[in-house]
DNA sequence: GTTCAAGTTGAAGTTCACTTGAGGTCAAGA
DNA sequence: TCTTGACCTCAAGTGAACTTCAACTTGAAC
């Protein structure tokens, strides 16, 4: 009956733009056979896949990671369980870091108030990091960590 | 003595590029006097409001935000032990959503390992807000609260 | 057969927070 | 005085993840 889902209802059902599955496509992340006009016809494991790469995304991982990850997968399948449960474990840590540094920065802040010196060598929470303290030929202070520096838009 | 810093100076103080100095001074968010020949020549007090962008991009302020979060100072001044625990205490509210929606992500995550299902509607983790759960006329799934979707890069 | 919402393409535009480049000027030490 | 590193402006470029646009085609319903 309705095997291949054109691209409107594949949007509405995996909360993508049209534009933005055009866009996956165009970066190998989903693939769509085509209707006899040439029209996107998709199978329904590409919401699967969609709903894997919102997953990755909300981790914070970039598209070209995703699409990497993707691609380690054999025959370009959708993950199953054991691919799940290794990958799912890999992304634990990015997000323990990820909370991690976020209370770091929220301890720190909490120490700061009331105190109000904001100074750029030893303030924790204008340098969480504590980076370049007290060297004075360090390139600069206050970097935050990479994971916290650039988290990226998701969506 | 030496009361006005140049850009190189105030640029290693804060560990800003000089250029971000620049534009950051044509957003608005910091000023310079200039030398006979027009040279910029910063006051000291520019350390610590860079201190200040500093910890609340780091918060995941947008400069647009920071920008009008220092208007609201009188005179433009940089913020005292008063506004710092005002402004700091709305940050905290900020600091705090962010490690809980990361904490849902992860919990999901963690119930997630093993079942694999990564349900568009029902799946804590490609879909951590629940929206659009079971509503076929609403615009889609999966969307994440706003902290989370747009962390901004930060530097 | 007609209609028109939904689909197609490629190129260009968007946002944010800067950086880079070109082409020239300033200022402090020898 | 000369040199040279630091500084100036303005325009354009960057990168990620898309969106928008214009001009056109498809296909399902009536």
């Amino acid at each position: 009956m309705h095997d291949r889902l054109p691209v409107g209802e594949v949007a509405h059902r995996s909360g993508f733009a049209a534009s933005a599955l055009r866009y996956y496509e165009s970066q190998g992340l989903i693939a769509a056979t085509r209707s006899a006009g040439g029209q996107r016809r998709y199978e329904r494991s590409v919401l699967r896949r969609l709903a894997f790469i919102r997953a990755a995304s909300n981790v914070g991982l970039s598209l070209e990671e995703i699409r990497a990850e993707l691609d380690r997968l054999p025959d370009g399948r959708t993950p199953n369980r054991a691919d799940w449960e290794r990958i799912s474990h890999h992304w634990r840590g990015r997000l323990d870091e990820q909370i991690k540094a976020l209370q770091r920065l929220r301890d720190g802040l909490e120490n700061c108030i009331g105190c109000g010196c904001l100074s750029l060598k030893t303030c924790a929470f204008s340098n969480p990091d504590d980076q370049a303290a007290e060297d004075d030929r360090a390139p600069g202070a206050a970097y935050l960590p990479p994971l916290l520096r650039k988290p990226h838009p998701v969506r």
